[in-house]
DNA sequence: AAAAAAC
């Protein structure tokens, strides 16, 4: 999928009509060979999002719950452009091969010709993006402060050609669209090009994978390594680079852009996640793999298999670092990173990135970093005043209800809101279930994702959300965090969740690309402990806050409610470097260490009974 | 207390 800015960039220059050639570039021909091939199992984009389609025309939404289209929202009815026969007519430049150069096609077996991941995104253009003429807000970003801490930073660039990252590289990069560097990217790139640890808290959606993505593929391609096989163990992949994230969705996003900053260039990347068959993805392996993209389960189990060794392992990317190293995920990273066969910090390279990062998640980090740069771009209020929020009170018995009339009068408010993908947050997996179906009898095309939702079920959903046939995705934080799906205009968090960088990820989901969106949340009293955070929040981005909500937050700030978002009064920068923080220099890196306290005018906020209640969450999604 | 992540 295009990254957001290369998209928007695209769109920027023809203005009106545009969308109209992305639709005649899209391949929309099933060759027999693929038809009825399982999508989760395929890394190629084009053949499994055609099978799906495929699927879609046939029947109804996965969940067989009919009706979906009844209510006034018939424009996102099935797509009838998709049988146009015009797979081949493809316009624009790209060159290579055309979409069905498939490695399993029997005449190329052996010497695989390598699919052009610029012909197709695997999702079609929704309908309405053809009415969409906003191009690219780059002022929005132009006056985003940056912090960087740690020895010797290298300087920022201001455009790629000051980057030495190689021809076809470069190429890539024009094909993407990308006109200028953003600006963790101008920051970023530099930094890792020296072979410098980073750890880099930026907004999702500016960026961020090939902030990452070009200086490793930069890197594997001066070395000379790429694809390298140890013919004494034929069976055992060697990567160079290994990117994990935390859900089966943000490693396939983060493969596909992978493939386009690689194209051509002999760099190859893989991903392997869980849900799905292993045995395609070991076949994958075995053909060679520089990159591999990966969630944590899935390469525990290969690593077991030893079917991957880490030992030339030279780059090491945490994308969403501190769900990586949170409760629920550290164990495993340790054991990936820190008792297998992976190089120590110092002899691979480290990159950390997230739009989030709580102090205690920092100093874990530390572990795996070598003299790492600290990076913070953006300010609180600067990319979060892109999105309007709002705070409405809601019983948990209204929710619903209530939730039907926001949808309602976004169906009732002209071409702009029926354009408007809606993304509903909840908190549990039954409830998601539950809500999507009340949504369908009601006549509300939705679907929904979740973990308890069969893979296939996932990217289906994900896939018919994208596209526009079903503009209403009900999710558990399985989605919330960085997901690039265009034109989601409305964030409901239905439910809110307790942690407030987690209402940051998932409110990211809109205003991206300099783009506005709104984000609507229902809070009753069920949501006390979350009032101080998510009212200091809003101030910060310039938000109106309820009167209702700072009387609450008066109230549950006194209780001790422990909260993470400390209050450094007026325009506090929102990236922070743990290490300047006196606890740091003590050399202990005990969890409640003398200095904690006394960290420059965080502390004054009532939630710091615990030692941590000042620590501050970076950077702002 | 929930979600995610292997079979």
């Amino acid at each position: 999928m295009p990254a957001t800015w290369s998209e928007s960039a695209e769109k920027a220059p023809t203005g009106g009509g545009v969308g109209v050639t992305f639709h005649a570039s899209r391949s929309t021909y099933v060759p027999p060979h693929l038809r009825n091939r399982p999508p989760s199992a395929s890394t190629d984009p084009a053949p499994s999002a055609a099978v799906s389609y495929a699927g879609t025309l046939a029947g109804n939404e996965s969940q067989g719950q009919g009706g979906a289209a009844v209510g006034g929202f018939q424009s996102y009815g099935p797509r009838n452009d998709r049988g146009g026969g015009g797979g081949l007519s493809r316009s624009g430049g790209g060159g290579g091969g055309s979409a069905w150069n498939n490695r399993n096609g029997g005449w190329d077996r052996g010497r695989e010709r390598e699919a052009n991941p610029f012909q197709d995104d695997g999702v079609p253009e929704p309908e309405f993006a053809v009415q969409e003429n906003s191009g690219i807000n780059f002022d929005a970003y132009e006056d985003i402060p940056v912090e960087t801490s740690g020895k010797d930073v290298p300087p920022p660039v201001n455009t790629f050609a000051e980057i030495d990252l190689g021809d076809t590289l470069n190429m890539n990069i024009k094909r993407c669209k990308y006109v200028k560097p953003t600006p963790v990217q101008r920051h970023a790139i530099p930094i890792s090009l020296t072979g410098r640890d980073l750890m880099a808290c930026a907004q999702t959606g500016s960026g961020k994978t090939a902030a990452f993505c070009f200086p490793i593929i930069s890197g594997i391609m001066k070395s000379g390594q790429s694809a390298q096989r140890q013919p004494r163990m034929p069976r055992m992949a060697f990567p160079l680079a290994l990117i994990l994230s935390p859900t089966r969705e943000l490693s396939m996003q983060i493969h596909e852009e992978a493939k386009k900053f690689s194209y051509q260039t002999g760099v190859k990347a893989v991903v392997a996640y869980g849900g799905a068959p292993i045995n395609q993805q070991l076949r994958e392996l075995e053909r060679g793999v520089d990159i591999l993209v990966a969630t944590p389960g899935r390469l525990v189990d290969l690593l077991e298999r030893a079917r991957v060794s880490l030992q030339n392992i030279r780059y090491l990317a945490l994308d969403e670092a501190d769900r990586m190293l949170d409760m629920g995920f550290e164990p495993q990273i340790r054991r990936i990173v820190q008792q297998m066969d992976m190089p120590p910090p110092g002899v691979r390279q480290t990159l950390l990135f997230s739009a989030t990062f709580p102090k205690e998640i920092q100093r874990l980090a530390a572990d795996f970093l070598s003299n790492y740069i600290f990076l913070a771009v953006g300010r609180v209020g600067s990319s979060t005043e892109l999105i309007l929020q709002r705070i409405e009170y809601v019983l948990e018995t209204d929710k619903r209800s209530h939730l039907m009339d926001l949808l309602h009068a976004q169906r009732a408010n002209g071409v702009q809101a029926k354009q408007a993908l809606t993304l509903v947050f909840v908190e549990t997996k039954k409830g998601a279930d539950s809500l999507e179906h009340w949504l369908c009898i009601n006549g509300f095309p939705a679907t929904s994702i979740h973990g308890d939702r069969t893979q296939q079920e996932r990217e289906y959903a994900l896939r018919s959300f994208k596209s526009g046939k079903t503009p209403i995705l009900v999710a558990t934080d399985v989605a919330a965090r960085g997901l690039d799906i265009p034109h989601v205009a409305h964030v409901v968090n239905f439910d809110l969740p307790n942690d407030i960088d987690d209402y940051v990820h998932r409110i990211g989901r809109t205003g991206r690309a300099g783009k506005t969106g709104l984000a609507t949340a229902f809070f009753n009293d069920g949501n006390a402990s979350l009032a101080k955070p998510l009212a200091d929040l809003m101030q910060e981005a310039n938000q109106e806050v309820p009167a209702w909500l700072a009387r609450f937050a008066a109230r549950s700030s006194f209780g001790g409610g422990r909260n993470r978002r400390g209050q450094g009064g007026g325009g506090r920068f929102g990236g922070r470097d743990f290490r300047k923080d006196s606890s740091y220099n003590r050399g202990g890196m005990d969890m409640y260490g003398g200095g904690s306290n006394m960290n420059n005018g965080y502390n004054h906020s009532g939630g710091y009974g615990g030692g941590f209640g000042s620590a501050v969450t970076s950077a702002w999604d």
